[in-house]
DNA sequence: CGCGCACCTGACAACGTTGTCCAGGCTCTA
DNA sequence: TAGAGCCTGGACAACGTTGTCAGGTGCGCG
């Protein structure tokens, strides 16, 4: 008995409607399966006159190549993955559209997805991408353990982390000098005259938060002031506890004449709390932000450039898709202090 | 003679180094290809023993599904496309990290790439979503011709447009009422007694851009107030070209008392100028930002919600891939005007 | 005129997965 | 105890593409 349909199979159809493939181009073309495939790729070895058989065949049928199958038999999927805290916060807007410019000057598609700074998710997300099999993947960490990672890496997913370091295991990880920044930034306060310096900031579980309170710790022992535990707010995250937590460190006996801002949510928030205040207290932020200089005063920060943070990793993950380094390295980019105004503020009162 | 490889053919291998695939775990279990197959799908059919051999096979290989041998097979990829203008500008992080919230709701990957507003660029990215046979694509038109992704829509490709419509093709298109927008912001003004008022936009070639400047116009003749040329300044983008604009109209014997901004970044360059200026100068602007509030004066702004615009749009993907509506419609989201002090402020000298 | 050579072209297998279908073993009932 | 029915597991083909290799054509040169 012939085959009477092109799905003898259960092949559930395709859901693009039966998309032509090279087999119809080649049969409307009167030319062999190869021959299309050679035209599609641009390959040497097709007569013009055959090859524009071909292409005509190709525009009338509205053939476009699937890549599934393509990377199916190439090995190579020519994207990478990303995989981000959170698309809408500003600060990963740079850094994704960076590794995307350099993805792109590379023939390759991004990927991203968010984590929503949960560990499940993640790993979920990353590892969907390496079912993809997307040739490497550049990681925001939202978890602390990336062992789950392992067998990918070892299959060969160039992987780079960024912003954060990898979890328990060794793999390359770009990141800024968080430690180095804050101190910087509170030992621009103190230079200011301030002593009694508030610090606001995210959980310390999460890498950047415990290196800009080392940072902050680090500046006051240097210049000999011991540390009130009032004056240190750690693992606020939404606005109104940040509010609540600037309020409190802005009353009592003592308060505090300054705040070091663990990052631009927090800083934000402060520069609304400070703005509600009757007498002047002095700010520097972790983060730049779009129109901090517009404020009254403008708000002095601590700035990182993301874009570079992006660019780095991902030039890096393609190198090592080309057969570049092997073992797996840390690099730290430096930050700017900016001052604006809020910064260089005396104490009040 | 027998095979001696399993890459008799030239297949260049695979640059993930060779990862196991089911028939390694399959001889590994000691069952049979289809077996595990049904493991690691969770078909029903298979012995809590074997189920537990195969689970430990997997473990011990490492071994992670190839989704592009499935997607080949199965038709769907379970991931849609993205196509916007730039993930480094505020207003598309919420658009995208929307679409991708839906994407997820249904167990679809976001692929995403930026046009940088060049409609080759755009072309290119959304065909090369099509080539990866993406279930469906979200553009944000670069260019105003889109006839090229007729045959990919006729295939089956669910696309649906945002922010501005489709050109020359019929297609869902979400968009938010610049028209509305602008007419109502630009009354707002003339209800606080401006008459001189400014415009300062992007070119008229991009929808939203021509809608918001038709609104402006609109508003202006409903109030009986004759144009002037010299008020309105259209195909800016560049901050220096903005600057320029807006100090050109605010000098002369007669400058306007008010300006209307386009879009976000018009809305920032304008705020600076305003700032420099020793008299008080009303503004409004399209796009809601970061801190508008916090300026002082805050600034009024008629905002859009692009977080709605792409949740909207990335339902209505999914209905169409769920076998929903077939005619393409055109749906508009309201604009809300926000006043925070700058547009209400009165015409100075 | 014939041989070799270069160049085009197409048949075929393989990439890793899933749908179909059948074989074999088991249980349950008459 | 035999037959019917059910359940589990595996062989096989097909998805659409690309690498290999061999066949065929036409040309130039000896």
């Amino acid at each position: 008995m012939p085959k009477t349909t092109r799905r003898a199979d259960g092949h559930p159809g395709n859901r693009y409607g039966n998309r032509p493939t090279m087999k119809d181009v080649a049969a409307r073309a009167g030319v062999g399966l190869k021959t299309v495939s050679r035209v599609v790729n641009g390959e040497p070895g097709v007569t013009p006159d055959t090859e524009r058989r071909v292409q005509e065949a190709i525009d009338a049928l509205g053939f476009r190549r699937n890549d599934s199958a393509r990377v199916l038999r190439k090995g190579r999927t020519a994207s990478i993955g990303l995989v981000l805290e959170d698309l809408a916060d500003p600060f990963y807007g740079p850094l994704s559209r960076a590794v995307e410019e350099v993805a792109r000057s590379h023939g390759a598609l991004l990927i991203n997805g968010s984590s929503a700074e949960d560990p499940d998710r993640e790993r979920e997300l990353a590892l969907a991408l390496c079912a993809r099999r997307v040739d490497g993947l550049v990681v925001i960490p939202a978890g602390d353990d990336h062992r789950y990672l392992e067998p990918e890496i070892r299959a060969g997913v160039a992987t780079v982390f960024v912003d954060r370091p990898a979890g328990r295991i060794d793999a390359d990880v770009v990141l800024s000098d968080n430690f180095g920044g804050a101190r910087d930034g509170v030992a621009h306060l103190i230079a200011h005259g301030h002593r009694r310096i508030g610090f606001i900031g995210d959980m310390p579980r999460i890498h950047t938060a415990a290196e800009r309170l080392r940072g902050y710790r680090a500046a006051m022992e240097d210049a000999g002031i011991p540390v009130e535990d009032r004056w240190m707010s750690l693992g606020v995250t939404s606005p109104e506890r940040v509010r609540r937590a600037a309020q409190e460190m802005l009353t009592g006996p003592e308060p505090v004449t300054a705040v070091f801002a663990g990052n631009n949510r927090v800083t934000v928030t402060v520069v609304r709390v400070l703005a509600e205040q009757s007498r002047q207290v002095a700010l520097v932020g972790f983060d730049d932000f779009e129109l901090a200089d517009l404020l009254r005063p403008g708000v002095t920060v601590v700035a990182q450039d993301s874009a570079a943070l992006g660019r780095t990793a991902a030039e890096r993950l393609f190198r090592r898709l080309d057969g570049g380094p092997v073992t797996p390295e840390r690099i730290e980019l430096p930050t700017r202090l900016i001052a604006r105004g809020s910064g260089e503020l005396p104490p009040a009162r």
